[in-house]
DNA sequence: GCTTATAATGAAAGCGCTTACACAAAAAAG
DNA sequence: CTTTTTTGTGTAAGCGCTTTCATTATAAGC
């Protein structure tokens, strides 16, 4: 009954069997009489037996369990990798523990002591949009760290990481959202979010242009907003280009960094009676849960982040070493729409 | 340099004294000789050496690793509560894994024992509304997991549970949002959400109607809609609701179990054409991040969702066997508006 | 029936730590 | 200076498993 914390001689003796006998039942060897299986089955059905993965990982070197390092869970963005990282880990009987970014900030009292002290099997980083003066120190995390454990990546990952990832190929998901734009009619797209100093050639903003290039349009500097991927800085960069631009020059669509700048850009195109998508269209990137919910709804680019978290466990798992891209998928909502005014040139 | 694997006898050994030494060093107790543990220090950072939380566990019985077990984390309700969690957790050198709901269904392969195996410090566990069926399995299931690792509940738990937990007083919270909107002249107030067979005397339920006895109001069955506490849910809720309805029975005020089928009621509304804040308030709970950005500003309780993390945790390492509630705040936005067709009466 | 291959089991040595306990060296007390 | 404390270190016994290796019981081969 209360013998909460049996141990594998509990069991053995309690079977009149060894040890060794009992491991054996337990990873389900095949060299054991059934008899003798039998006898140790019920023994550890009667006293509630559940061997410790703490010893366990002592001997085998193994701990089934897998960390993930993310910027912010409140971020659903964030929460559907966790969600997809998490249910594959655990098909596979992995355990996911969620590290903050700041595990891997290596000034301070060493946080990154934690993750390898647990002795990890694995661990996923998620890199968001770095400024080019951390970028080196991540990196440098990132290697040390790898020194212990495998390492896999997700996100916007500088190309020069030298590591296996999962991601979306950025640059050319953007360059298509242009082409959709275009194909509406709209000459006059913005581009909000991101950081400026920036030399990562898979990044959104060379989609960007490469979008207007392909449809020769050009490339207008005061469309390009940069701010963080926050809702709050997306409505600051909307209300900020909206208010250094004449009406006449507001863009006719904007494409947003992801699906809570978009949020912000919707606010500020609201509070100032901009039609939205009669004026303007707004695309946001993420197809977040509330995106069918806001006013209009929210075209967005479904990023398939569960599919983008499990498959990072599955290459964590394998070993293997690669650079995989995950598809991406347009969800046509109310908040794009032909451009009213286009020109017939 | 690629000794990433060195063991405390490495360290020893290097450091010329025994593994003894090594430890007290690790673990800063106080009889050992400055030199000696200079000596030890360097060594330690020669080697980049990291002792084992595994084998430490091993002897200490204790794992410093804390499990959460969620209905959902893309519901940021959830993640709110589980990033309070984990950073709490974290300050106290405590570990938090994330096991879904599924963990505690006894039936199938045991996959509690996934979270027995783990040998956990402390469980956290989110209990949502349960339907009564499923209540009495639950409750086992979390009465076993009390035989190995303390436990602390989180959210709508029955009272006949007997475990330390952190939860809002939805009775009275309810009770005053009823308040709230019978102050600003609402006579016909509906409340969407949760489910219908019931005997938990501290829900939201009960609230609702205490509200209306408070003001006087007569309890319209008609207004009082169960549904699961999504979007799509709250969406189809209403719309039953407001379609089984008169257009002069509609309701002037809802108060929606959380946000998102507040967004829901929200996205309802908008499609037929009702007015909020002119002709419906509508009030959610949670006051999740999109709040303010839906169309109106949704007026929702904010209910300090990552204090509740935080004070779980705190429960389970400080062992207190305690019941705790967490105060909570309206937040006021533009969904909620004095009611127009007040009748003076 | 006796030898050899095969299957079933146990004894024992770790895995990398913590922690009594023992013991030597240094400090305080007489 | 001894004797008693105090302080600093080392030895060794676990913690609860896995795993090699040796050993015994059983089946197969001739």
């Amino acid at each position: 009954m209360g013998s909460d914390n049996a141990t594998i001689y509990d069991i053995a003796s309690e079977a009149g069997v060894s040890i060794a006998t009992v491991s054996r039942v337990l990873r389900g060897e095949a060299n054991v009489s059934p008899a003798t299986r039998e006898k140790v089955r019920q023994a550890i059905e009667r006293r509630n037996y559940r061997p410790s993965s703490i010893a366990r990982g002592l001997t085998s070197k193994t701990t089934h369990s897998l960390g993930i390092i993310l910027p912010k869970l409140l971020n659903p963005h964030y929460a559907m990798i966790f969600t997809g990282a998490q249910e594959e880990a655990r098909t596979h009987g992995y355990t996911m523990s969620l590290f903050p970014w700041a595990s891997l900030d290596t000034d301070a009292y060493n946080p990154a002591a934690m993750l390898i002290e647990r002795r990890l099997d694995g661990l996923i980083v998620c890199v968001e949009y770095l400024p080019p003066d951390h970028d080196e120190l991540v990196h440098d995390a990132l290697k040390t760290l790898r020194r212990f454990m495998p390492v896999v990546l997700i996100g916007c990952i500088p190309p020069w990481y030298d590591f296996p990832s999962v991601a979306n190929d950025n640059a050319a998901m953007t360059r298509k959202t242009v082409a959709y734009l275009t194909g509406m009619g709209h000459d006059r797209i913005a581009f909000i979010g991101g950081v400026q100093e920036d030399t990562d050639p898979r990044r959104r903003d060379v989609g960007y242009q490469q979008g207007l290039r392909d449809a020769r349009l050009p490339y207008t500097a005061s469309y390009r907003v940069f701010c963080k991927g926050t809702a709050e800085a997306g409505k600051q960069a909307m209300d900020d280009m909206l208010q250094s631009l004449k009406p006449c020059y507001w863009p006719t669509a904007v494409i947003a960094l992801n699906d809570l700048v978009a949020m912000g850009c919707l606010l500020s195109a609201r509070e100032r009676g901009i039609d939205v998508p009669g004026q303007l269209s707004v695309i946001g990137c993420d197809d977040l849960f509330c995106a069918p919910y806001l006013s209009p709804p929210l075209t967005s680019i479904n990023t398939h982040q569960q599919r983008t978290g499990a498959r990072a466990v599955q290459l964590l798992i394998s070993g293997e070493q690669k650079r995989e891209t995950v598809d991406w998928e347009l969800i046509e909502r109310a908040s794009c729409a032909p451009n009213r005014e286009a020109a017939p040139t």
